[in-house]
DNA sequence: TCAGCTCAATACCTTTATGATATTGACCGT
DNA sequence: ACGGTCAATATCATAAAGGTATTGAGCTGA
């Protein structure tokens, strides 16, 4: 009762006729009887009656056609079903987000990956970045997005984005009629800084950049998220240091302005982790949809295209 | 991509190692770890990714596992669907019953197939003798009940009871006071006969029976169905020789008596009719039940048992 | 670090299945 | 009765599947 056997009496069964049968199957008429008798053997059923014009189906083999030809149509199903998991196509991905970055890059990679493999399920997490590693090592998410990611032996990353910093400035501050702000402000202002959470993170990077520039930031408040410090901008709280897809954030009285002099590196990186040796089809299918989107839409400046729609 | 390459790959899937799944199958490694491999080869996909300490399945082999466990099971329901089919204990069965004959042992053997074989599903459709056989030729039912068939070459019968006559005769006849009439009472009464329809039929087989006894019955009304005939006994219009079946209908001023004198072979014979060249399982079984049911409550006198529940 | 262990993978041989050719035998219509 | 059309059978060749022996990779523990 393989699937050939089942093709062959499906043949038989239409045509009515053993010998046309094994033409239409491009076999010889002996063998084909010969796997009609096994069949009847296996099921322990007769499933034709012999008539001199050829074979007709008995009842059991009325009901046995019905049955080939769903289990025929069920195999097919199966294996285009796998084929398609084999390339990524089919199947579930979990994605861990983090609270306030998801901003610009991340909607238009997942917008870019179900477009292309509609029937991988996606599931969103928001984790913090420890959590995110977490999940990674007990596989409860495939990739993980986040900023500042160290190297891990287990843990691979990819680069999404590098932007430059940006800064977050209260219009009624006498820099902001400025378009360009030399990055010595940030010495000689109140800092909002964010997010609390696992080192090193981007408070601890702007920290560096202002050490970099050889003075130590005076930091007003540091808060949890990109939107409560943006909040406080608002409010004249301080200025505070954003990577430039913060910019689609419109607040009241908050405009963004460049920075000029700061030092070599200082842009933040948005990268995605994942299992190093995380082999599965759909994760190779997502970080490629990773890089296309990487290469087509470079690393920086890509804000006024996308980040306003 | 066979049942047994399946049945081998779940046994891998399972036991995440192909050497203990060989052992579990009874067969040794090196052809399992094959069949494995012709199985990634066929579906192009790697099903599980080797690790030190066995195998461990891909995404696409978690899925093929779950499909390949529905492919099994499918095949197996195919097969024990089959296999019933061809034991007769699936299907459907067209049977056809003649309006009033229909009172006694038809019930009876209809109840015992449909306890025997509660998955065939059986169809009854009224019709007249002549109905019946073309409706066998067409395929239309696979049996048909009826009384006082002919041979014919395309259609069997086989005899299910063959009864006494008794008489239906009204309370106020002088003769009703006997328990056992004299047959001679057909001679000297008008007589209500039925059915009219297809020759030859129970009024020729009453008529038959006059003649042999040496005299022309005096018919006062011939009607359709055995109900009608009874109606009009109870409505005086004459005596009305039936089946013994008969006798459970009861209408008013109506009582049946046994006849005395009749001749040989004046039995009323119910038989069912079938095609001769129908060996279909589904028929062999009910036409077992009805041999079964004749054997058992016997060819005459099982009203009294059967008859009046 | 190296011997020993546990695996899957490979090489090679044997057995079983499957297909092809030639032929038979049943059943029809002329 | 005779060819024609079938399925069925016998016999042979080839392909698929299983068995035995061995290899080689990757871990483990003294």
């Amino acid at each position: 009762m393989n699937p050939r056997n089942l093709k062959y009496f499906i043949a038989v069964a239409e045509e009515k006729n053993i010998g046309r049968a094994a033409i239409l199957l491009n076999i010889t008429q002996p063998p084909l009887t010969r796997q009609i008798q096994h069949l009847e053997a296996e099921l322990g059923v007769q499933l034709f009656t012999r008539t001199p014009k050829g074979v007709e189906l008995t009842e059991a083999g009325e009901l046995f056609l019905i049955e080939a030809r769903n289990i025929c149509s069920v195999i097919e199903r199966a294996a285009e079903r796998t084929q398609r998991a084999g390339k990524g196509e089919l199947g579930r991905l979990d994605i861990a987000i983090f609270g306030s970055g998801i901003m610009n890059d991340i909607p238009k990679i997942l917008l870019n990956f179900k477009n292309s493999h509609p029937d991988v399920k996606v599931f969103l997490h928001t984790m913090e970045k420890s959590e995110q590693i977490e999940a990674l090592r007990q596989r409860r998410i495939n990739v993980g997005f986040n900023r500042l990611l160290t190297p891990l032996p287990d843990i691979s990353f990819e680069l999404i984005t590098s932007e430059k910093l940006f800064l977050a400035i209260n219009e009624d501050h006498p820099f902001s009629k400025k378009s360009v702000i030399p990055a010595r402000i940030l010495a000689e202002n109140p800092l909002i800084l964010y997010p609390t959470g696992t080192r090193p993170n981007y408070i601890d990077k702007v920290t560096n950049i202002c050490h970099d520039m050889g003075f130590a930031p005076q930091i007003s408040q540091k808060v949890g998220d990109v939107i409560t410090a943006i909040a406080l901008v608002s409010s004249g709280f301080g200025i505070c240091p954003v990577p430039e897809s913060a910019i689609s954030l419109n607040l009241p009285n908050v405009v963004y302005r460049s920075l000029s002099g700061l030092p070599e590196n200082s842009n933040i990186d948005l990268s995605c982790i994942y299992r190093s040796n995380d082999n599965s089809a759909i994760l190779k299918a997502f970080l490629e949809v990773c890089r296309t989107y990487r290469e087509s839409f470079g690393t920086i400046s890509n804000v006024n295209q996308c980040g306003q729609k």
